[in-house]
DNA sequence: TAGATTGTTAATCGATTAACAATC
DNA sequence: TAGATTGTTAATCGATTAACAATC
């Protein structure tokens, strides 16, 4: 597969690029962005929005610069992001609550939101059967089950460190392909699954270097 | 400064050891670590762990490794968490009292843990004066004074994308120096103020890359 | 056409990895 | 001492930046 060779850093660049060209109007149909503008929006430089988005195609005018909407949509595209992903939470907590209702509220809020959350996990039998807002919570042994009749795409994980690990075997067990942790472990994952760690503690840490 | 040439990629795998010293026994006197398990249990090699720490000094014994307790104290020093911390949150929404709730359950739990929670802020006149748990929430116009008040050194930003620059630059002109940024909207800080992202919605849009 | 800006190649920069003498 | 492992230098790798011909 050719994602393989696409760089991290990369991606992250390409996230932001999509998100700045959301904010935009795209109604207007001939608006065009220089890598020059785009790159001082995203805080880096023109050489290299035009770098990196060259690894995925040509997408710009010479003399003129790229056709925001024709770029939004293919940025879409390539982030997968051009149809909506269901979404799964293990572990409502406070922290599973508050990201479950986040993306419920930005999904309410914006057609274009491409994140749906589909349901909730968790291990406590005094939650499962309840529901935050529309969102059932279903019990851990569910996972695999639920994921194949919600379609779900990408799993958050907010349980506590000590049962991150199994929240994410399950996850992978259930055909899971990308997780976002927030639990402070290192979790061990196949290379096919994409995990993306998510940890205030270790953020705070690294700030604490700064002061 | 000398702090200004450390990469953040370095800085980032410094919290890394640490953690991973601190979930270390330490209590046995004589317990050394080598380069090479330092490097296993952190996901990084041998070479680079001695790399990272040959930056802030010869912490190890040729032949013998790191010991765990002293190595743990340099760490410690070096990240500033040899100290407590204290933290603001501005933003008490779902998320900001999620995170408030998760530091003061962490420093009840874990007498090591350096952050300790100072106040919270919020705009609302609703929520003003209210409480979470033990902490109590102050309007905006406060942050300048109950930042000094309470020697806040770090601030989380839990307000909507909306307010989340006016939140900065408050917390900018009350003197912090390290800010934490859940909002999904890029920031503008000065060079001496140190600014980290945590937004799930890009985190959600880069691992949809993967799927 | 003249001016602007792309896509791409070459040059630079920085970070990672490998290797090894020093030494506990 | 012999074995192990550090701290550091040199080699490799990869990413960023600069430059410019192609072209809208």
């Amino acid at each position: 597969m050719r994602k393989r060779k696409i760089p991290q850093v990369v991606v992250e660049r390409m996230a932001v690029y999509l998100r700045i060209l959301n904010e935009m109007d795209t109604d207007e149909p001939d608006r065009y962005i220089s890598s020059q503008d785009l790159g001082d929006l995203a805080g880096v430089g023109a050489a290299q929005v035009r770098k990196d988005l060259a690894l995925f195609g040509e997408f710009g005018k010479q003399g003129v610069g790229y056709q925001v909407r024709l770029l939004q949509d293919e940025l879409k595209r390539i982030m997968n992001v051009d149809r909506p992903i269901n979404v799964g939470i293990i572990g409502v907590g406070e922290l599973g609550t508050a990201l479950a209702r986040y993306n419920l509220r930005r999904s309410a809020d914006d057609k274009a939101y491409p994140f749906r959350m589909a349901a909730l996990f968790d291990n406590n039998p005094a939650k499962t059967g309840r529901r935050v807002e529309s969102l059932e919570i279903f019990s851990a042994e569910e996972v695999v089950d639920k994921v194949k009749e919600y379609r779900i795409k990408l799993m958050m994980i907010t349980v506590p460190a000590s049962a991150a690990q199994t929240a994410t075997d399950l996850s992978i067990k259930a055909g899971i392909k990308a997780i976002l942790n927030f639990a402070p472990v290192k979790l061990i994952v196949p290379p096919q699954v994409k995990l993306l760690q998510s940890d205030v503690s270790l953020q705070l840490h690294h700030l604490a270097f700064y002061l």
